[in-house]
RNA sequence: GGCCAGGUAGCUCAGCUGGUAGCAGCGUUCGCCUGAAAAGUGAAAGGUCACCGGUUCGAUCCCGGUCCUGGCCA
């Protein structure tokens, strides 16, 4: 069985060009492999400058999956992520094809490789609770969930609305709520994982100059194309770094150039936090980011008796 | 060269004419997170208050000088 190869690291590092390096440089020896895509905002249709999507050019013929199949309207969730990304890997994998997980999302990674389950939802309950909600207040039910699961409540910020309300539902459905992220413990068997890393202010110009390029590139232009689609309506899409900031220089909030200036900040900040989640699994081989050798160095790995 | 305004945290600044400074914003570091992870959130660290003198029991604050920055006038 092929292993799973997961590239790790933050915004502009340079790993969805580094996926298709990888593929290409497989293709060579003979070994299928495709991209499947773990991050929580290429899978909206249409937010495609703003998210860096690889253009089809830049795919080079490289299959892509998991990439734009929701609207802006509706709401990426991780649970319905980790069964859409496992299906895939089984299916590339009973293909006879190596999968290359391209993971922006430390959350979205985790949830695909290691032991992490979500109970499932109830239609019926999650609505019953959301019209409790919209009586009552997110305080008021958060003082409930602190007498049901003291210890639940105390993770959750009382003005966290939406995590309330499904911490309510989970205990109304199966009793308890785990709050606690699982271990690091792989239920997806032969897993290599690689992180690109680079010195700060390397990454901090290259997410400049990426945000300068995204604006060139019309960034402004295609939230108002969104924004005539529904944009604003979503609860997770309008929130991605650049969107967002556009939105409030749309409604007059903000200036354009303040709007670019605080993507870029906003930018900075998240490629640190990525960082931080990615530091935190000890089974990442860390790679130097633009090393021209990482396509070989990660290909190697997916070699029949070389890994 | 003259006049004016300034030099306080990594950056931008606050500091009621004196009791060794601010829960400040941004940044930094370290955490939390289970159907919103490009989201949401907690905590901590960090300052010889430009420099040298003076007045005072005591100076970031008052006085004198030096250096530096910005603006205006020559």
């Amino acid at each position: 069985m092929h292993p799973v190869l997961v590239l790790n690291g933050p915004t502009a590092s340079g790993k969805s060009a580094l996926a298709v390096e990888v593929a290409l440089e497989l293709k060579e020896r003979g070994i299928a492999a495709e991209i499947i895509n773990a991050d929580a905002m290429l899978v909206y249709r249409g937010m495609d400058i703003g998210t860096a999507k690889p253009t089809m050019d830049e795919r080079q013929g490289v299959p892509h999956h998991l990439l734009d199949f929701l609207e802006v309207t509706q709401t990426a969730t991780v649970a319905e992520f980790q069964s859409l990304a496992r299906s895939a890997i089984q299916e590339l994998r009973a293909r006879d094809v190596v999968p290359v997980v391209v993971g922006g999302s430390a959350l979205y990674v985790h949830a695909i490789l290691d032991a992490f389950e979500f109970p499932a939802t109830d239609e019926r309950v999650r609505t019953r609770l959301e019209a409790e909600l919209a009586e009552i207040g997110p305080d008021a039910m958060h003082s409930r969930l602190a007498a049901l699961a003291p210890d639940t409540a105390a993770g959750i910020l009382p003005g966290n609305a939406r995590r309330t309300v499904r911490a309510l539902e989970v205990i109304e459905l199966t009793g308890s709520y785990s709050s606690q992220l699982p271990q690091w413990s792989y239920a997806v068997d032969n897993v290599r994982q690689f992180g690109l890393e680079l010195e700060r202010p390397i990454l901090d110009a290259r997410i400049a100059t990426r945000v300068d390029a995204m604006w060139e590139a019309g960034l402004v232009a295609e939230v108002r194309r969104l924004e005539a689609r529904g944009l604003r309506q979503g609860v997770t899409a309008w929130r991605a770094l650049g969107y967002r900031q556009i939105l409030s220089f749309l409604d007059g909030e903000i200036t354009e150039a303040e709007a670019r200036e605080k993507t870029v900040f906003g930018t900075r900040r998240f490629a640190r936090k990525q960082l931080s989640w990615f530091r935190r699994d000890p089974r990442v081989e860390w790679l130097a980011a633009g090393d021209l050798g990482n396509a070989a160095r990660i290909g190697l790995a997916a070699v029949p008796g070389r890994s």
